[in-house]
DNA sequence: CAGATAGTTCAACACTTATTGAATAATTAT
DNA sequence: ATAATTATTCAATAAGTGTTGAACTATCTG
């Protein structure tokens, strides 16, 4: 098996505008230190809310999502982000309060 | 005269909501190299259409507007930026293309 | 099988955004 | 005063955003 390269091109302002949500800023936090099931971030919000916080952060490429029994399970595209817009995720986060 | 402090408190998401259009990003673009008045950036659609995302950019804290005459000269308020969120305005600017 | 778990999808709603043409205001020049 | 320049405001429109509750799908457990 060859790891997928996953190489889908990113556009600025589709991961700009994704950024610009609080609660998906936190999500992304958390995301930069370990993959999380949706179900970690219910401290966030309805399981609704999230879902489509989920959707919109998949869309911009920010996020990949991978099916592992009955969870889903989140992790950050980093590379990815770093290798298209170098600086812009790491400079957010780290503008991106980690307290609720 | 004393120099205003103009610490207008800035907020993330509304400044990343503003940086994730792309004509509002090639005007910031163009206001780190220098001061312009609105005319200038006529090359970058109807003027109706550029005041709305001068108003845009002005309250989200990005630019400052100055009357001179008949002409705004608009300025990038890139200190103030900079205190608040450190390394954002930077990075989104260097992957930010200058051409057409 | 039934029941619980994990998560999405849908429809409805209120709200915001971006765009355009027409009208308006303010300033400067003749 | 008239006209040109600079730029905004307004109303209308079309499309996108974020939220919610209800319904749904899929998976696992007993």
């Amino acid at each position: 098996m060859i790891e997928e390269p996953d190489m889908m091109p990113l556009d600025l302002s589709d991961v700009l505008d994704a950024l610009s949500d609080k609660t998906r800023r936190r999500i992304l936090l958390r995301l930069a230190v370990a993959d999380f099931c949706c179900s970690s971030f219910s401290d966030l919000g309805p399981k609704t809310r999230l879902a489509y916080h989920f959707a919109r952060l998949e869309r911009s490429g920010l996020i990949h999502v991978t099916k592992s029994g009955r969870r889903r399970i989140l992790s950050l595209r980093r590379e990815q982000v770093e290798a298209f817009f170098p600086g812009v995720l790491p400079a957010v986060l780290q503008n991106t309060p980690d307290h609720l």
